[in-house]
Order: structure tokens, then sequence, then C-alpha cells
RNA sequence: GCUGAUGUGGCUCAAUGGCAGAGCAGUUCACUCGUAAUGAACAGGUUGUCGGUUCGAUUCCGACCAUCAGCUCCA
């Protein structure tokens, strides 16, 4: 008998040989239908899995993130499956399961269509209900090659594998795969699914490669689960900034105008003017000194730099360097116009820190498939900001950015949907960077304790860096779950020297000081965009573009109205007046769909007594309130911001 | 840049190789209204752009532009 330990400390006798599976119906019949994989000894294994000595075991159910990823693993078999029966010429890539699913990366001649998805899905659910058990087996190198002779994809990931090892399959009914599992014990455990879109998408991540075509789905062991994925993909896609940020009138675009070129309509430049003078104000508090230099440059300038080298595809260049004496570029980064403020003189060492801040517009040509809303664009500002600094200054510096990015955050109210992520670069890719390996590991090494000693949790990515250092990033997922960068704070150990911006040491020697490249709160379009999806277009009273709308109950309060809104926009507060002659009701419906925080209603009642009638988007009818009360309401719950 | 899809008034959508239509929104007039959708009238389109086929193209074909999903790249 073997002695396995549980989770919660039981400890249970099986009899040797005994299937994971078959423990699980032992101890309930509920775990064993709800099963996904498990942990044995740490190691995520099949429920199939045959227990051999005394171990420990974890049950992995569709409830943790392990079981997740052999239940939509399982379900990408199952898609390559369906599409092997109806499509037996498509050759087979990968198909993993992902953080929301699963993919599959296909091969084929004709690329799928829409209509493609619903036969494979039909497909797929005769799969399930076959209930093909999957089966591991292992083969060498040269039967495994053998094997999968008609699958070219599969036959390059083989040959990349160890010498020697044996190389591991999944088997359901007629169909194999190349696989290192884990996976359900049958294909009949994934109930409802659905296949969501084709796509295309490169042959192991690499643009000079193939692309292929890819599904995606998802999958849950309950039909109930699926809807409730389902409508919630339907909800995130309402607040889809570039949906809902269009329909509120924030931004627009225009075809002849060009692409990631948005045009800020009144609310949304309301709203990226409240941000810019919040974080220059703060800025300015915590010892920063402002700046505004040029948006374009000659190209010597990017040439010092390095940007001609490593970033000219990404800048507009006005003029041809083959014909031209003189070439301009718009500056894609702030970073060389700023440094020239350091370089107007000799620096002591007393001086350093010296920490200057812009509020910069930046242009970078991207690749045209790029731009998307306000969250990828051609033209953008950044709280920009550069901090010149002797070693010895380092960690306090960059400690202080990433305490000013916290307050940043903090105060507009996505400090909870940030991560952090240790940007290093890729010794495998030198081109991409300057610098020497020393200089690199160094400066990552400086970064790494400062990090560590923040007790700041982070996650590290290889190749991430920028060209000239690493960089602290702080991501955050947009409705979507698309990734993407709304803060950086990064450490610079090459540009100085680049530049010649010198301090005087104390002992009388030139030295190079380290630059920190930082933002406070990002690109105003990006944040902006993250915070309509994040409020779902209803920005907190500080930011909100209109903060109050006064509404008459009929023409003879226009008056009234008028001169209530003068005394509110007198009081500090955004106001609009709405005197079209439309119903109540309708009034406040369309106030409401605008998201406006506050609507004051006046009648008849109100205008004789001097009172308000409060309807708030959060708590509705408030009731009537005199009208001073109710500006000191609003003032404060204007200054409650940033507490 | 790559793969695929899409493009008809401000919005949502219809129709057709032979005069492009509806609802909502808009404007004007009337109604003066207490928590959306009174009545009447008006206005709004070179069907993304350019080219080709055709007696005739918004429809068929091509190129370009823009948008969307994703890949790649990036704040």
């Amino acid at each position: 008998m073997l002695k396995i330990t549980l989770k919660g400390g039981d400890i249970r006798e099986v009899a040797e040989n005994t299937t994971v599976d078959s423990l699980c119906r032992e101890i309930s019949m509920g775990l064993y239908k709800a099963a996904c994989a498990a942990k044995v000894d740490g190691k995520v294994l099949d429920l199939r899995f045959a227990l051999t000595k005394d171990c420990s075991v974890e049950i992995l159910t569709f409830d943790s993130d392990e079981g997740k990823k052999a239940f939509w693993h399982t379900a990408s078999h199952i898609m390559a499956h369906a599409v092997q029966r109806l499509y037996p010429n498509v050759k087979l890539a990968i198909g993993p399961a992902t953080d929301s699913g699963f993919y599959y990366d296909f091969d084929s001649e004709e690329p799928f269509a829409q209509e493609d998805l619903q036969k494979i899905e039909d497909e797929m659910k005769k799969i399930v209900k076959e209930a093909l058990p999957l089966e591991l087996f292992s083969l060498p190198k040269d039967k495994a090659l053998d094997l999968m002779k008609d699958q070219p994809y599969k036959v390059e990931l083989i040959n990349e594998l160890p010498e020697g090892e044996d190389i591991t399959f999944y088997r359901q009914g007629e169909f194999v795969d190349l696989c290192a599992g884990p996976h359900l014990p049958d294909t009949g455990r994934v109930r409802a699914f659905r296949l969501l879109s084709i796509t295309g998408a490169y042959w192991r991540g690499d643009s000079s490669k193939k692309m292929l075509q890819r599904i995606y789905g998802v999958a849950f062991p309950k039909a109930g689960q699926l809807e409730e994925h389902l409508v919630r993909l339907e909800e995130a896609k309402k607040r889809d900034h570039n949906k809902l940020g269009r329909e509120l009138e924030y931004f627009t675009t225009v075809d002849y105008i060009g692409q990631g070129l948005p045009i800020l309509m009144p609310k949304g430049a309301r709203v990226i003017q409240i941000l810019q003078r919040f974080v220059e104000d703060e800025e300015q508090k915590r010892g920063y000194l402002l700046t505004k230099t040029p948006l374009m440059a000659k190209s010597d300038l990017y040439k010092i730099s390095g940007h001609w080298d490593h970033y000219r595809e990404g800048m507009f260049v006005i003029g041809d360097p083959e014909k031209d004496s003189e070439v301009l570029a718009l500056r894609p980064m702030t970073c060389p116009f700023q440094f020239q403020v350091y370089l107007s003189r000799m620096r002591s060492y007393k001086e350093l820190p010296i920490r200057l801040s812009e509020t910069s517009t930046l242009f970078r040509n991207e690749d045209s498939g790029e731009m998307h809303g306000l969250i990828r664009v051609r033209q953008f500002t950044i709280s920009e900001g550069h901090i010149a600094c002797r070693p010895d200054q380092l960690e306090e510096e960059f400690r202080g950015c990433v305490d000013l990015a916290g307050y940043m955050l903090k105060a507009v109210g996505l400090d909870e949907d940030v991560y952090y992520r240790f940007s290093k670069w890729d010794p495998n890719n030198r081109d991409k960077y300057i610098g020497s390996p020393e200089q690199w590991e160094e400066a990552q090494e400086r970064m790494r304790q400062i990090l560590n000693d923040l007790k700041i949790e982070y996650t590290e990515a290889d190749g991430e860096a920028a060209f000239y250092g690493p960089k602290l990033d702080i991501q955050i997922r947009n409705v979507h779950g698309k990734e993407d960068t709304l803060i950086t704070i990064q450490i610079d150990f090459q540009l100085a020297e680049r530049f010649g911006m010198e301090y005087v040491d104390a002992d009388g020697q030139k030295k190079y000081p380290y630059v920190i490249h930082r933002t406070s709160i990002g690109c105003y379009e990006r944040s902006l965009a993250l915070l309509i999806e994040k409020y779902a277009g209803a920005l907190p009273l500080w930011m909100s573009p209109e903060q109050v709308r006064v509404i008459p109950v009929s023409e003879k309060q226009a008056e009234a109205v008028k001169s209530a809104a003068e005394k509110l926009r007198a009081a500090g507060l955004r106001v609009e007046a709405d005197l079209r002659n439309e119903k109540l009701g309708y009034k406040i419906r369309e106030a409401q769909m605008q998201k406006v925080p506050y609507m004051l209603i006046i009648g008849e009642r109100e205008a004789a007594d001097g009172t308000v009638s409060v309807r708030s988007r959060r708590d509705g009818d408030i009731g009537a309130m005199p009208f001073d009360e109710f500006i000191a309401l609003a003032r404060r719950e204007v200054e409650e911001k940033a507490k």
C-alpha cells in the first residue's frame, strides 16, 4: 500500500499502481468529475498517471490555473482532431492553452472562413461525444520523426528536442499529437466550447516565417459557464474605449487625416488637460523643472543619440537623406532634446540630481497594422522626464520615480489594475542594443537590487529593454485582455556618455551621471483610453469633462438655469445647461447616457425657493437641496481625489 | 508590415447591374411639459477613394485609403 498525502494534509492509503483518477473517485464523485489534472510531488500530471510510491497529491480542478490549462489544452487537441478529420491536408503547428482559452495554429492552403468555424465546432461535438481516452505514449526520436513524417512543423519541433530523450505524444482515437501534456483523461469532459476567431499568426512568432491560420476558442466544463463567459466578452466590448470614446465624443478619427492620428474632441481634450495640470503640478512639488523643447531636429542630433541607427524606421523624416544637405526628423523621444538643458553649462556634483520634466508630444511612424484607438497612435503626448544623478543617488531617485508613478496610478484609480515588469536586454540580439555586455549586466544588477529593496513584485522579460538600458515597465491590460505599457522607468548608462553630459565630482574629476528616463502617468492618450475602459466612460468627478448638467423642467426656468450654470462655473465646476425644448425625462436619459456625474433639475418649485433637485450618476435622485449646499457637496467630492 | 474580415446620411441597418430607403439623432414651428421617445414640416448621400468592365456600376473586377480581430513591432 502507498501513503498518499492530500492537499489538506489528509493521508490516504491506496494500492500500488492506483491511478490518480481512481484516487479521486475514492475521495468523492464530485471531485472525480471536476478533476482536470493532478500535481504529484509538485509536478503537474495526467489523472491517468499511476501512483507507484508514497507521494503528495493535489487534485487540480477547473478552478485552478493548471487545471484550466489542462482543460483548454485538451480542447485544443479536440479542435485539431476535428480539423484533421474535415481537412486532411491541413498541417498542424502548435496549439497551447492561453490565459483565457486556447488556440491551434494550422497551415492551410485555403484560409479558414467564418463558416468553417461552425463546421469544426460540429465535428468537435462528435469527438466529445465519442469520449475518446487521451493516451500518453513516448517514442525514441527516430520513431517519433517517422510517426510525424507528414507533419513538417512537428518534424521541426522534434528535431530541436534534446537527443537521447524519449518524445511524448498523446493519442485520442485516430488523432496523435506531439505533446508534453498534461491532458484530461478523455475528450468527453469538454462539454461546452466555442470557437471565437480566425486570425493569422507567424510560425514560431517570427515575422520572417510563414503566416499560419490560428483559431482561438474557449471551453468550460458546464454550458452555463460558457454562456457567462460569452456575456462577459460582450460586456467588455461595451467598455471598449475605441467604441465608447467615440460614442461619448472624447475623440474621433478621419480617413484623410490618417491612421493613428486621432482628433481629441472637447471632452477628450479636457480630460487630458486636467491630467496634465495634475501631473505638472505634482512634478513641480517633487522638484522637477519644466522644459519645452522642439518637436523636431536635424538628423545630426539623432546620430549622436543612436536613434538614427536604432530607430530610423520609427521616425518621420522630413527630406531625403540621399539628396538633401539638411534632413530633419520629428522627435520619437524627448531625451536628446532635454539633455541639451543639462549640457548648457558645466554641472557640479552638488547640483545633482537634476530633474527635468516636459509634457512632450512625440511622433512615431508605427507600422500600419499597429494603430488602435487612443492606445497605439502615431502622435502622442507623454509626461516625460529625465533625471541626471550620481551613482550614489540612483536608488533614491529611482525610488522617487516609482513612488510618483504609484501616486499617479492611485489618484486616477488604476493602481489595482497594473503589474510590474523588469525588462531586460537580450544578449543573443546584440544589434538591438548599445553598450557592452558588462555594462548591461551591471545596470540590470543595479536595477534588480533597487527593485528588490523596494519590495516590488515583478516579472522579468528578456528582450524588452530600451536600446540604451533596462526598464521597469508598469503594465496594464485593456478591456480585451491585451497588454500594454502604461508607465516606464528606465536606467540609462549610455546616453550621458554619448552626449558628453558630465559633472565635476568632489574629487575634481569629470564623470558621467546616470540618467533615469521616466514617465509619471505615461502617454495621456493611452491613459485616457484605459480610464474610459476602467470606468466604462463614467470618470470620477474630478476628471469628468462635464461635471454638472443643469436642466430646466420647462422653458420658463431657462433664465434660472442659465444663472445657475454661471454660478457653478464661477465656483470652478465644469457645467453645461440643456436648454432644448425636450421633455424632462428625455433630457435626463441623455445626460445619463453621456455619464454626466450630476444633474441639477430646476422647475417651478426650485426656482421659487432657490433649491435644486439633484440627481447623481451613482445614486440616482438625491432630492432637493439649497444651491450652495450642492456646490459644497461637489467641491468635497472633487477634493477627495488624491487622498 | 503580415493574415483575414469590413466600409451605404451623425448612429443602427435595408435594398438593387437601371431614380438609394427606414428608424433614431438633427433643424424649424406648434405644445410648456417633473424622470426618454407629442404633432407637423424640413434638411441630410458623388453608397470610403481612384481606376477598369458595361449602353448603364452603389452592386462585378483591380488598386489604394480607413476600420476591426489577431500576429509581428512598441509608450
